[in-house]
DNA sequence: AGGCTAGGTCTGATTGACAGACTCAGCAAC
DNA sequence: GTTGCTGAGTCTGTCAATCAGACCTAGCCT
């Protein structure tokens, strides 16, 4: 199973932090020291993580300058981290049903076009939409490689 | 952010071993020895993450026997542990995308009643599909505190 | 010149991953 | 009835990662 992509998605994604990352940067929060701030990750750990993700291509490290500051760099998603989208929303979603408090969680994802909750679905190709988890069949793909 | 869900759930799902056991127990590979041998993760992680998804209520130890064998243990998914496939297809969706080797994902989750490949989507209570990340708005939910 | 700020580095203690050897219960074959 | 096998672990030692806290640095402001 070395070619197993969710283990090799998880090589990124399962850093413990990284997620937490994503989601400062899907909110908006670009910068080093803020994310730092809201989220309590040590300095040390976030400086990796980033620079794991810049290496990895899921973000871009760009210059940017406020009048009256120096050259500074922040940290926006590239098309493969704008991807991760469902992978948020869906681990969002389990963690609000799960894991919040009474009060409901803290973060809510709206559609811009109509302002309602956007969540993460399963469908299949032909558009059917799946309900139960159990409607889902799981099938070696064809770069399975035959177990002996 | 000490209530953040998405911190909550990666302190679960975020441990770079777990979603490679939860792939497998979707796969329907329940044993302890199955695990080990398809995924090749060391015996003392493995006993570690199936004891912390019992602990966390994703997956239960079921006994079971088989006749002319000892009384042994399976895991199995809980209903906490079903609610994770939309994380797990949302995951694969991606490394599929951006990881794969060239012949493809080893890999395929398909619609039980048309066989056509099921994919994680996002979508809007009203609704709507939500194809670019970017017509997603993150909001402040209502269990959201204020920062100082 | 001195202080502030963003974005780091350096250091040392604790925790986790990992490989390899060992354990242990029950069945089975000799 | 002892030997061996098998599934599901535990024990041990090494090496890497996490974390907290202090330190550093470039450029701006006063």
């Amino acid at each position: 199973m070395e070619n197993c992509t969710i283990a090799r998605a998880m090589e990124i994604l399962g850093e413990r932090w990284t997620l937490v990352v994503l989601r400062e940067v899907f909110n908006g929060v670009r910068r080093f020291d803020d994310m730092r701030v809201r989220t309590g990750i040590p300095r040390q750990v976030l400086t990796n993580r980033l620079a794991m993700l810049v290496e990895q291509g899921v973000l871009r490290r760009e210059p940017y300058r406020e009048p009256g500051s120096r050259l500074r760099h922040e940290y926006r998603l590239t098309g493969k981290g704008l991807d991760l989208w469902p992978v948020l929303v869906a681990v969002l979603g389990w963690g609000d049903r799960y894991l919040a408090d009474p009060e409901g969680s803290p973060l809510a994802v709206t559609h811009r076009d109509c302002g309602a909750e956007v969540r993460a679905a399963l469908r299949c190709a032909e558009g059917h939409e799946v309900t139960d988890p159990r409607d889902v069949l799981p099938r070696p793909g064809p770069g399975a490689r035959r177990r002996v």
